[in-house]
DNA sequence: GTCTATAGTGCGATAGAC
DNA sequence: GTCTATCGCACTATAGAC
């Protein structure tokens, strides 16, 4: 699969979800038209995200956000009941996607070597899509309340063990040689999450999102090899 | 040098550059008598890394740094005049700090494997004695002035250009294999960050700074040697 | 040098017109 | 379903007593 295919299918699904979303809310969303309501709450979420990314989720007023979407503060409040549900909708969003794409590009895939490759570069894409999310998630998970921390969490670590368990079933088979398996994940985790972070960074280098996921892919490939003797 | 050896060394460091920032911003400070500046300004300051840790810079009110740092509104503003100016004295205290520590201990290292290792190991135990700074100033990097983040984006492009330095040397010299510098020295740094920034990862798995340390410097290395034939 | 009290601003949230 | 107008509150910053 090309990046390109794989942001056309996760378009979709950021739609789909929207959709997830505004059903699951309904109790908090007072617009009864799917249409109008799935319309409106994709723009207040991309404008969240592009604000809450430049000067923080905190620094962004309501009023910032009312002018930048062309909605009115009512409106917004159509929406969420406060500030603090907008932010958990966004963070609730990113996961489900996360999950969801993760799940169907990696599970399919026989063999560590190869789970290791799809499960990297799948993860690549993913947060290259779904970049602002991503960032936004990063850089806000400790202005969310106790029970969204948790789940946040959560999410995190089952992306790890993703790669914990490839690393421990490619062991098993002999494939890698791996001496520590939770600190093989780990790096690749902050290595994965550099790319969306320092973003401005690999951008100034010109460097793509392929040519980073090949050279991740060989960095670690290169630990799992024997040392030379 | 241990750990315990090199975090004495840095306390020490920290008073000094305390005192070098209460000269240069002598403008600004009200209080004359450096002794009782000193004082509080080092209270002001990490009180504020505290609390801006648990919730944010912007989240985290003067009325907040006051009750828990025991100053009133009044007596904070003798120290700055405004809280734009408290997150960047902060910055600036950890950005010199930083080139200062890195400075003494690498480079009078000869070899550059010796010199990696000690890179590695010296960057891992500041920011294990500095945690608070530096998760602070990776966090609220976004809410400073565009002065601020040039220095600040300088001060994380140096570090890494240090790296990069040491692998090309190696490079030079034989001792390393390596196809893409600029890559492995920004994967180090990665590595490097999630130290700090996901702390509450490793203190949960029970891993030391000398254990990580450790994985750091063999996962590169690993890749700094040919494939195996 | 530090305090208390308060001025002035801008926020989140809501009510009610259309 | 969206708007404008406004409430009450918490904030940054300062003035003046001690």
């Amino acid at each position: 699969m090309t990046f390109n295919e794989f942001k056309q299918m996760t378009m979709i699904s950021m739609e789909e979800i929207c959709r997830e979303i505004f059903r699951e809310h309904q109790k908090s969303i007072k617009i009864k038209k799917e249409a109008v309501a799935v319309k409106n709450l994709t723009n207040i979420f991309s404008t969240t995200l592009k604000l809450s990314n430049e000067k923080g989720f905190q620094t962004m007023s309501l009023r910032d956000l009312s002018r930048s979407s062309g909605l009115s503060m009512g409106a917004l409040y159509s929406y969420f009941t406060s500030k603090e549900e907008l932010l958990a909708m966004i963070q609730e969003q990113g996961r489900r996607l996360t999950r969801n794409v993760l799940t169907r590009h990696v599970g399919q895939i026989i063999g560590p070597k190869e789970k290791l490759r799809a499960a990297v570069r799948t993860h690549l894409y993913l947060t290259e899509v779904m970049q602002e999310w991503f960032y936004f998630s990063y850089m806000e998970a400790k202005n969310i309340d106790k029970v969204q921390q948790k789940k946040a969490i959560e999410s995190e670590l089952a992306t790890e063990q993703m790669f914990i368990d490839i690393l421990n079933e490619g062991k098993d088979k002999g494939i890698f040689e791996v001496m520590n398996p939770v600190l093989i994940a780990s790096a690749i985790k902050s290595m994965l999450q550099d790319w969306y972070v320092k973003r401005w960074k690999h951008t100034r280098r010109r460097i793509s999102v392929d040519q980073y996921a090949e050279f991740v892919i060989g960095f670690v490939e290169s630990a799992l090899k024997p040392a030379r003797g």
